[in-house]
DNA sequence: ATGATATTGATTTTGATTATCATTATAATT
DNA sequence: AATTATAATGATAATCAAAATCAATATCAT
């Protein structure tokens, strides 16, 4: 189940570093694990305010820089949808990458594993140690492309 | 040649929106052009500097943003080289990927045609009308890791 | 309960990029 | 060459997400 194995991450991670199991933290962590989506800080914050109002925006940014840090989410700055980062929960969950929409902003995620052999490939021909990768597929949904929206003139 | 089409593409541009042809402005293209490489708006200011000491940051902003928005170059943000953006010149040069050193910072441009098939066959998959896309590999280059960076333990 | 340390929330600061604005430059016209 | 309308410049201030600061508070082993 992703919620334990997301929880596991993060859990490990704190003990390893002595740090403490604070309220705040916990609720944040929790928000972000139950959301299951790809948020904002900004709608992060708003989330959890509404369990602790008391909640201050510099605790959710330290919270999620945290959850980076252990491995449990990572950051996703499109080139799309606004200038603010966006993070996901990547414990429990298979490697994927990105198909957005650029009109409503939907978020798909995507797999090929051709694809990603086809990556490897490129790595092994220029030498290089693989690290990691970034591939984020920008498009018109159908739904946005059914409304008339970013349709293609004289398609 | 590139340069010659790099000018024509900026040129048409100011031509079409009726916009002037000025010595800081013409200083800055074509001292991008010459340096060809991936470079930030800071680095760029410095070259243009040289050249007239009197050119503003604000300048070279400007006129990165022009030449971007005729399609001449484009906004270039890696994952993990800093925070600030870097820019490329798009026109006379054929489309590629990149693969990114996370030790030296060195860019590598990368191509593969069946690759590039992969993804319109995920934008077909999940019927999305295909825009744009974004491939970044990160790794270590073998100079790097000859140098011992960026080593695998137990490698 | 105590003490050492980590965390919090409010606030300020940072750093890259944009916007503002008075002054200057461009380019077409007379 | 002077005129004119418009665009561009450079200096500076504004913006905005994210990070740093800091006094007050919470955590947790003892």
């Amino acid at each position: 189940m992703a919620k334990n194995e997301a929880h596991a991450s993060i859990e490990s991670y704190l003990a390893a570093k002595n740090l403490k199991h604070s309220r705040p933290r916990q609720e944040i962590i929790d928000t972000f694990i139950k959301a299951d989506s790809h948020l904002t800080a900004e709608e992060l914050y708003h989330l959890v305010k509404k369990k602790n109002p008391k909640i201050g925006f510099a605790t959710v940014y330290r919270t999620l820089k945290l959850m980076c840090e252990s491995g449990l989410c990572k950051e996703l700055k499109f080139e799309k949808s606004g200038d603010c980062t966006r993070y996901e929960i990547l414990k429990g969950r298979e490697h994927h990458d990105h198909l957005i929409c650029t009109h409503c902003g939907t978020v798909v995620e995507v797999f090929d594993a051709e694809l990603e052999r086809m990556q490897n490939r490129l790595f092994k021909l220029h030498d290089f140690y693989p690290q990691s990768h970034r591939l984020e597929l920008y498009g018109t949904c159908k739904t946005c492309r059914k409304r008339g929206r970013g349709k293609v003139s004289g398609g």
